[in-house]
DNA sequence: ATCGTAATACTCTGAGTCGAGTAATCGAGT
DNA sequence: ACTCGATTACTCGACTCAGAGTATTACGAT
């Protein structure tokens, strides 16, 4: 039976880790958190504790020792297994090489934004806009803080980062101009939509009313 | 008691269209498959339906009916309640005024790239690039099968997408070059630090090795 | 000497997520 | 008339995740 591969990014830090040298579960949290890996994996107690389990359950890795001092808790030491070394360089070549659907936050609101009216919209927009600018700041003090010669090894996360944040920032200053200069394509309709249903029509009302003042949307609506 | 937000998207989903109008769940799923928001919000039924029942009993949808028809099983409609349309507000405005860390796969992967050898990483992003890129053209290719004056309104979340495909695109063809140039930086402790791994050295010696062979990191390391 | 805070090291519980499964109906073809 | 796949509509259970909670030790400040 082949082992079902996890789907929490985690458990790939976990393996990763592993790889380096053994350690108990605590020890994995603290290097994440000592090497900024929190910025770019989710990391929380919980969800770290039961990976480990669920990677030790699947035989990707072993509890090499416990230890105890004092009358502290427990210590599990953990090392990774050949299998999991295997699940490991598979699972992160596949990550690199693969480009998958990410259902970021933000494309999920641009893809409901119609439900708001666009007056709302464009302040929100203009928010987020100094907000990324902010955030955009922030990084390159960072950048500028670091040494000359640093290995770009270490960041290389972090310049991604940048780099989508940068692509977003463009993104919504062109989305807010046609907002803003009217030029957006299909803002008449949006417009009108949210003010017939403030003027209470039912959603049927709504529809027809739209269709019969924009007869161009008829061509587009969804086929069968 | 303040009604916790869910942190599934899908749930905003189903307080869109429910003020839009009421709905049972599998016409919820049949819409947003319609209007392809699965490419934007994750969809499945298991998924739908407890998020649904979560909905309810936090008061922000409340059923207004269950039809059967012939020995179907029943349909229970759905409409939103006040207190959800303020919470749909409330949710999709933050979602899209403020920018939040999002945890990609291939952030995570980037965040772990040290532990597999740069030679293998080479030719790993050289097939995200031609991946990337057939994605590119797939995209235009819509594009330009969409007819003048179409609503931009309707696309605007794979717009998006695309967007931050070519920032990607951009990002890991320069990683790329760098990598193959050598200029990367860090590449020959990397590179040095996986040979010695292979002769079998303990993490130990190949710790205090390479310190040894580049004394430049020693300034690098984190402080206690 | 003791007080409070940070750090160490997990545990527990409830909620959320997903994929597979079920079961009926519809419509296109043979 | 029949069958086969697609569509409609949901259910179930196993797994995963998040966040709060617990208990001990270390350490600087009062």
């Amino acid at each position: 039976m082949a082992v079902r591969r996890p789907t929490n990014a985690l458990a790939l830090a976990v393996l990763s880790l592993l790889s380096e040298r053994p350690m108990h579960p605590y020890e994995m949290s603290s290097t994440l958190r000592q090497r900024h890996k929190e910025d770019s994996i989710r990391l929380n107690y919980g969800s770290l504790y039961s990976v480990v389990e669920s990677l030790h359950k699947k035989g990707l890795i072993t509890a090499r020792e416990t230890v105890r001092e004092g009358r502290r808790p427990e210590r599990t030491i953990y090392e990774i297994t050949p299998a999991g070394e295997v699940m490991m360089t598979d699972w992160l070549s596949e990550l690199l090489s693969e480009p998958t659907a990410q259902f970021t936050d933000f494309e999920a609101a641009l893809s409901l934004v119609a439900t708001l009216p666009p007056g709302d919209v464009v302040p929100l927009l203009a928010r987020r806009l100094s907000e990324l600018a902010f955030q955009s700041r922030a990084y390159e003090a960072i950048r500028a803080a670091v040494p000359d010669g640093f290995p770009r090894l270490f960041v290389v996360e972090s310049d991604y980062q940048q780099a989508l944040r940068d692509a977003e920032h463009r993104f919504v200053t062109e989305l807010l101009a046609e907002l803003e200069d009217g030029t957006f394509g299909g803002l008449a309709v949006w417009q009108r939509m949210h003010e017939l249903r403030d003027e209470g029509l039912s959603p049927e009302q709504t529809q027809r009313t739209l269709l019969a003042e924009f007869p161009e949307l008829e061509a587009m609506m969804p086929e069968p």
